[in-house]
DNA sequence: ACTCGCCTGTCG
DNA sequence: CGACAGGCGAGT
């Protein structure tokens, strides 16, 4: 969770520069939990309502004079509780959200400031603009629909079993069925591909051609790569052109085997990784671990 | 069940 | 200067 640019502003950084994912999300959850939970609202800031799904100044204003209570966590949704109000947060691609002393200069693209007592403040940093940030009566959670629609989150214990059931009757390859967040709530990209390099699952594979053991193992996978990341607070790696330097400067809390590897060996064979586009996107895989 | 559009920063 | 990265919702 160190990241450069947020020490040389002495911020608290609660969010990585990889796309974030469920285990991203719960490492700022718990940062958020951390830093804020029990503070006061005593301003805020809507600076920008260009956002793909908005931020309507109008919403913010009433939680002065509220207080945090809680961040919970649905998927790669945060949901922050103050009272009678709640806020729903996505970060998007490219979403951070920052806790800094309120004297720190913003930094380019924070579309909003939610200004606590003793002088902190938590900014939402957007530059692609793909997250969100929305306010709901607390009492309208349940028919908030990009909540309702979520399948069960991917770090409980039925996510497995939530995974077997949505293959066993889709031919859709399975590596586009993990990212649908109606069936299972958390994976993106990278953990995706990720899983299914673990339990020896090629992306393309349909659904419905994976047995029981198969799935099984799957199950297994997601939750061990989840947990990994997890414990290391979550993938700092940049997704861009630092793949190369592995290692570098500890940045890498996770092993990634296949992700961002097209034309490198396989950590386990040594066969070459391959690339495939998969309903628009990279797909990555060992053509002989991955059957 | 698929494609597209939304965005900007980074790399070839 | 074009391609690409990618979550997600709208449209087909």
């Amino acid at each position: 969770m160190l990241d450069p640019l947020g020490k040389a502003h002495g911020a608290t950084l609660l969010s990585s520069r990889t796309v974030p994912e469920l285990p991203e999300v719960e490492t700022v959850r718990r940062s958020l939990s951390r830093a804020l939970c029990g503070r006061r609202v005593v301003g805020v800031e809507a600076r920008d309502v260009r956002l793909r799904d908005g931020i309507d100044p109008a919403h913010w204003p009433p939680l002065i004079g509220l207080e945090l209570e809680a961040v919970d966590r649905r998927g790669k949704y945060l949901v922050a509780r103050f009272g009678p109000l709640a806020a729903v947060l996505h970060l998007g691609m490219s979403g951070r959200l920052l806790v800094v002393p309120s004297a720190a200069p913003p930094a380019p693209h924070t579309h909003l400031t939610v200004r606590f007592a003793g002088e902190v403040e938590l900014r939402f940093v957007d530059p692609r603009r793909f997250g969100s940030a929305t306010v709901y009566p607390i009492d309208a959670l349940p028919r908030v629909s990009c909540l309702a629609g979520l399948g069960p989150d991917a770090l409980c214990e039925d996510a497995g079993r939530a995974v077997a059931v949505a293959a066993a009757r889709s031919r859709a390859p399975i590596r586009n069925m993990l990212l649908d967040q109606r069936i299972l709530a958390g994976l993106g990209n990278i953990y995706a591909t990720e899983a299914l390099a673990r339990a020896g699952i090629r992306p393309t594979r349909p659904g419905r051609s994976l047995g029981a053991t198969r799935l099984a193992r799957l199950g297994g996978a997601i939750a061990e790569v989840l947990g990994d990341a997890l414990a290391a607070g979550g993938t700092t790696l940049d997704d861009g052109g630092f793949q190369d330097a592995e290692g570098n400067a500890g940045y890498f809390a996770v092993e990634l085997l296949v992700y961002g590897r097209e034309g490198r060996p396989c950590k386990a064979c040594g066969t070459t990784i391959r690339r495939v586009v998969v309903a628009g996107r990279s797909a990555f895989y060992c053509p002989r671990c991955q059957r």
